[in-house]
DNA sequence: ACCCGATGCCTTGCGTGACAAGGTATCGGG
DNA sequence: CCCGATACCTTGTCACGCAAGGCATCGGGT
């Protein structure tokens, strides 16, 4: 019974901190591969999915909804392009505001890198 | 007003930008700090608030619920000591378990980093 | 003929961490 | 004598990530 409780413990603690540790993460992510060339959202899921060995990956529950506030925040555009297709793809493409967000994005990441690295690497030395 | 409402509207982003960018780091950063020695609460927030310009600052609704959140699954343990003065402080220290689980955490926010990276640099070559 | 998985889009409801704002109490300086 | 710093705490709100559901089309396997 213990060991259950920690085992089962430990894989949801492993899933949820990952979770949170990655949080706001997938906006900079999806804005970066947007940033090269446009996209649609089944497409972003399988990119992100197999970057950096699933540890970006995005659900669809996340990515959608995501892809919609960017959008009324003017960050990205979509157009519905049918390609010849029954089914049409919803295309995304990176705004000039949104480059410029993505670039304060990037910014602020960079930012909490080297404080973290720095914490990390002087451990010990911050005194109160 | 526009131009309130715009850098107003930019502040508020920033801000809570760089909240969702920073959650679940704060739990590393306790973590990391106390695995050099034991703080009390207070100091824990003077420490993380002039680390990495700021960065790192974390308010107090949010830091006494998390050392109460690592007490509860044994990763931290507390003490009560007056030393000699009215008000007295907690003291925590992490425990054996607490090493490991910052050993996780380290790892798992190591690749993370590393993910971005990739992503960043690697722009572009990403085929779906 | 039929079903199932992949493609492709979407939504509602829950869990969770960060925080604003409030509370309590002591101590020192202006 | 009051206010800021020290030192602890709690409640309610916000926003994101996701599980779980739904809808529709297409191709291949049996």
């Amino acid at each position: 019974m213990a060991e259950d409780t920690e085992e089962a413990q430990g894989s949801a603690t492993i899933a949820r901190l990952r979770r949170e540790l990655a949080r706001g993460t997938t906006e900079l992510a999806v804005l970066s591969v947007l940033s090269v060339r446009r996209r649609y959202g089944y497409e972003l899921l399988k990119v992100l999915g197999q970057a950096g060995e699933g540890v970006l990956e995005v659900k669809e529950g996340t990515l959608y909804p995501l892809l919609h506030r960017l959008e009324d925040s003017g960050h990205i555009v979509a157009t519905w392009e049918a390609e010849g297709r029954a089914r049409p793809r919803k295309y995304y493409v990176i705004t000039p505001d949104g480059r410029a967000y993505l670039a304060m994005l990037r910014t602020e990441w960079g930012g909490l890198v080297d404080a973290m690295r720095q914490l990390l690497d002087t451990l010990g030395e911050v005194q109160p």
